[in-house]
RNA sequence: CGGGGAGUAGCUCAGUCUGGUAGAGUGUCUGCUUUGGGAGCAGAAAGUCGCAGGUUCGAAUCCUGUCUCCCCGACCA
């Protein structure tokens, strides 16, 4: 590609309101561009670097046994009226109507549409397995779209959806398609990590996220120091490391006026956050309940939410305890048993805790249960937690959620009546597995992984261009001219994704540029070095640069890309 | 949905308090000069000051309403 021909446009000053650093260099390397909240258009360059990832995404999902097809992007409700989904999906889901008055919306997600294809496709035992999948626009309508691409609301994902007669046939899709999705992050070239999902009600260790690695990452992941164990906050769990020596001393009612916050506490008892026994007022579908916790951990309102088995929970306000009797900073778990309460497992480590006396201005010191209370996990996980398989400790690190798979089971196909003829020829439901790539995500993470001062330095493998040739006064001199052309076509023709840039522009701003949209290899022509049959070349991520004989070029090249021709 | 902030040239922003002909830098265009890290000089084009009302002789500026965008939080297959 010529520069001249293709279309480049970069900004020295990222708009104001980018935050990330991916999302300002997107913007000034002319990647995308705003057209509204949460939605983009792909410029030419970044358009380039979306369809590698694509074509990587493409290529492994066919090697892994992947069919591509295409669904709509709008959906009818009928088919959402199936799986309860039309009402359940929430404000996320975009929803239109035709000329008709008939609702439709934009798609989500679409395991009601390939449910409804394979329902009418897929008869027999000997069709399966299948696993489709479609590289597509999804629209979800997010509460706060951020980041520029990173969390739109209109983004570019690749679905798949796998069908089995049995769960054996499942797990080994599932097998393959986790296989395939780290082929697919490796030759991306992103420092990710695959992360063990708890599937909840689903049963089964049976969903994994993975995740890019960033300090900008809005997921939270806790891992073992010493074993494979990782998994999202929302969902880590660990193993609560009970002291049995330690002896229960008399409990005393202490006078605590107006010290009501857990750090007042700690000040006024000079102990530590784990000695306090935090308690934290819910409305739960209408009704009060008090959380108990450790005084150095969090809610954690996921686990909470479904150990309650509630639809709607929020903090409880002062009124709401008041009403009850009880005193905002001075709750304790003793003699309040006409509310409910619930006890986080941290609670099991504890003994002599200090906790409110239910009664104004008041505390308990070495307060300890006559009986273990029945505990839950409804805490966030901390940093040197014992990690739940019992190897090494928690650590913390950030990601960005870019690939998860997840074994559905028969949720969708019971419900919308996908059914097939086993062996026998007795009708079956189907099992489902479905698997998601962010796409358009995937670009923005490896920029955010990717970068210095001076701009994006991309992987090889999804770069916008291999190689760039920048001329040094190419329209003074023929030479550099010729030798510029003849290096062009002898690496095209070398299967190198090459751009010349014979725009003619000053060696600074080529420079500039060919830094700010990360080419990984560049090659400068100019007429000193010609003179000594040599042209300069340079990868991006180093900091020198060295010369090449004229003849070597493509050699040389070939050499330092791990690219196989 | 709650809290905070912002809408003025393609981009970054001043001007608003205290009403009086619409500004700068950068980018774009022309010419000259320059050619190894976003150079220099001269000139030019470019804005319904988010939108709608109101006050006023006069509104980017004051008042009312409204829309949009951003940040923090809540929420999130």
């Amino acid at each position: 590609m010529k520069a001249s021909q293709f279309y480049l446009s970069t900004l020295k000053e990222a708009p104001q309101d980018a935050e990330l650093k991916s999302h300002q260099l997107m913007i000034r390397a002319g990647f995308i561009k705003r057209l509204s909240s949460g939605l983009y258009s792909w410029m030419p360059l970044g358009l380039r670097v979306l369809k590698k990832v694509e074509n990587i995404i493409r290529e492994e999902m066919n090697k892994a046994g992947g069919i591509e097809l295409l669904m709509p992007a709008i959906q009818p409700s009928e088919l959402w009226n199936e799986t309860q989904r039309w009402d359940l999906f929430g404000p996320q889901m975009l929803k239109i109507k035709d000329r008709h008055d008939n609702d439709f919306c934009f798609g989500p997600t679409h395991e009601e549409v390939i449910t409804d294809i394979v329902r009418k496709e897929i008869k027999s035992y000997k069709q399966l397995p299948v696993n489709f999948y479609q590289i597509q626009t999804k629209f979800r309508d997010e509460i706060r779209p951020r980041f520029g691409v990173m969390r739109a609301r209109e983004f570019l994902m690749k679905d798949s959806y796998s069908f089995h007669a049995n769960d054996e046939s499942l797990q080994e899709t599932y097998k393959a398609m986790f296989e395939a999705y780290n082929r697919i992050f490796t030759q991306i070239g992103l420092n990710y990590r695959s992360v063990a999902a708890d599937s909840g009600a689903i049963g089964g260790d049976s969903s994994h996220e993975f995740h890019v690695l960033a300090d900008s990452g809005e997921d939270l992941i806790a891992f073992s120091d010493q074993s494979e164990y990782a998994a999202n906050i929302e969902k880590a769990t660990t193993q609560i490391q009970v002291n049995p020596e330690q002896k229960s001393l008399p409990t005393a009612k202490i006078h605590t006026p107006s010290i009501s916050t857990i750090n007042n506490l700690v000040r006024h008892f000079q102990c530590n956050l784990d000695q306090i026994l935090k308690s934290i007022a819910f409305v739960a579908d209408g009704e009060l309940v008090i959380c108990f916790l450790a005084g150095n951990r969090e809610i954690n309102l996921i686990k909470l939410q479904k150990t309650l088995a509630v639809k709607k929970l929020h903090m409880a306000k002062d009124a709401d305890l008041e009403k009850n009797n009880l005193f905002p900073g001075f709750i304790g778990p003793q003699g309040i048993d006409h509310i409910r309460q619930i006890f986080d497992h941290s609670v099991l480590a504890m003994k002599n805790m200090i906790c409110g006396a239910n009664e104004l201005d008041y505390h308990l010191k070495d307060f300890n249960f006559q009986q273990t209370p029945s505990c839950h996990d409804i805490s966030n996980v901390i940093e040197g937690d014992l990690s739940p398989d019992g190897k090494g400790q928690l650590k913390f690190c950030r990601g960005i959620e870019v690939g998860h798979i997840f074994q559905l089971g028969k949720k969708y196909s019971e419900a919308m009546g996908a059914n097939f003829l086993d062996e026998q020829g007795v009708s079956q439901i189907l099992t489902m597995g479905c698997y998601g790539i962010g796409v358009s995500r995937i670009v923005a993470a490896a920029v955010e992984q990717n970068n210095d001062d001076n701009g994006m330095i991309l992987p090889q493998s999804i770069a916008p261009f291999e190689v760039i040739i920048i001329p040094i006064g190419m329209n003074k001199s023929d030479l550099v001219k010729n030798e510029c052309l003849k290096i062009y076509h002898s690496l095209k023709e070398n299967n190198f994704d090459v751009l010349l840039d014979d725009r003619d522009l000053r060696p600074g701003i080529m420079f500039a540029e060919s830094d700010l949209i990360g080419i990984p290899h560049r090659i400068v022509v100019g007429e000193k070095s010609l003179n000594l049959g040599e042209v300069e070349y340079k990868r991006r991520k180093d900091q020198e640069a060295y010369n090449i004989s004229l003849n070597d070029v493509v050699e040389n090249l070939k050499k330092v890309t791990t690219k196989t021709i």
